[in-house]
DNA sequence: TATACACATTAACGTAACGTCAATGTCAAT
DNA sequence: ATTGACATTGACGTTACGTTAATGTGTATA
């Protein structure tokens, strides 16, 4: 039986390519040429490239291949045995490399952790300082100097997780109050939950919690400038929207 | 501090091509090119370097590396992970290639030694079937048919560490013989250890020993063309050099 | 018979990370 | 002026093909 190239390539499941390639370096030569320059493989060049295939499943280099089929009486498990051991060199070194890259990751990762932790340390205090600079007074005249010592401490102590769970607690109500605006009504279900989730937010924040507080700071919100256009960034009125939700909030305790 | 390109292939154990292939890639260029042509190095380049050594001793490919070092906070932590799972990846293989490869050794071994046990037997019959065919009436004759069978059945049960020895052995009595017909003196030391080796092949050979038998062959090795010219091939009058050291020999005992 | 389509060919470039020339220019010391 | 160490660019080689281009062949169909 003679075949075509892409016949011989479908059997074996390699491309064309590989097989005018394995002709070009004299590893599996076609049994001829036909006259218009086709090449023509026969039965016996399947098995050598079954061999082939085989030792390529090994992974040895083509070069080695050769010499293995081509060298009659070559030694082909004095071959094997060193491909082995090349293996298991090589195995060895990937080992090295992935106990390397395993202390990398981990000295990565608690120097990450560290700065991490630093920068938290730091975002703390600057928070701190700037609302003392911004509302110290305000804060200090509504609540007085314990509540405000107080406050801080609790700040400062806080942990990581703490942190996020205020910062996730913060943008929640940020979420909510967005979809209770829309709604226009204050005393609403959506109105009412934000007024809820900044009650939590306020005892995460301060430690403490009074509805009168409670409306008084919202009433600030809507009062002074700095902190209406926090809330009013997106859509203007927020603050007076929080305001009054909460007014409803605390009347209803 | 200024560099020249030797400086730092030096500093850093890299070869001057391989700086100038990280230049051509744009991972490393110089930090400037003199009024020459020269490339001058920095210490931000040396820096930069090591930082590239190090990845390249972790297996990172330099595209990768390129990426790592000049995206600003690129996620490192996550390509190290990545990494890393590529390496596993390329130890399962390996780990495949080295369990494959065994098991190829291990078959071929098999088969090669079934082969050999093989043709070892093949050899053992048709060695006996001409000894019957050349020498059986002969031998029947001066020894009697029981010995003949004995001797046919010891030879088909030899193992084939005996059959190695006994060849051996029957070398190192055609060796022996051949340095001891040099002297010229079959009574001397090595005509009589020629003569004693060879009733150790014998001994092997038949299972049983006796002076007469011993003389009786060796006489036939000479009236026997077939024999002599075995012993006769390299050096004429050897087989009579043997028969005459034998006969010595076993008058001594 | 012209055409369309599958299949064939050779030639060439590209891949990754340099090693290794070759041809040629520069610097410092003698 | 010469020598020797050092610099430059340019180009090929390495492995096992993939991919593309330009072109020829075989066969079925309109």
């Amino acid at each position: 039986m003679e075949y075509t190239i892409k016949a011989i390539s479908q059997l074996a499941g390699v491309s064309t390519r590989t097989l005018r390639y394995y002709d070009e370096i004299g590893i599996l030569k076609p049994a001829r040429i036909n006259s218009s320059g086709y090449r023509i493989y026969g039965e016996k060049e399947i098995d050598i490239l079954q061999q082939i295939l085989f030792y390529r499943e090994l992974d040895f280099n083509l070069d080695s291949i050769k010499e293995i089929i081509q060298s009659p009486n070559f030694d082909e498990i004095n071959a094997l045995k060193q491909h082995y051991n090349e293996l298991l060199a090589k195995r060895q070194r990937i080992d090295t490399l992935i106990y390397n890259v395993e202390k990398t990751i981990f000295n990565k990762e608690r120097r990450l952790k560290m700065r991490d932790e630093e920068k938290f340390q730091g975002f703390k205090k600057k928070l701190i300082e700037d609302n003392e600079k911004k509302y110290g007074e305000e804060v200090r005249e509504e609540y007085g100097e314990e509540a405000v010592k107080r406050s801080n401490e609790q700040f400062m102590n806080m942990t990581k997780q703490q942190y996020n769970e205020l910062n996730e607690l913060g943008n929640k109500v940020l979420e909510t109050l967005k979809e209770a605006y829309k709604t226009g009504n204050p005393a609403g279900e959506l109105g009412q939950k934000t007024a809820d989730l900044h009650r939590k937010w306020i005892t995460l924040c301060w430690g403490d919690y009074s509805p009168e507080a409670h409306a008084n700071l919202t009433q600030m919100y809507v009062d002074d400038e700095r902190f209406r256009s926090y809330y009013d960034k997106e859509q203007p009125g927020s603050a007076e929207f929080l305001r009054d939700a909460v007014k409803i909030y605390t009347e209803k305790i």
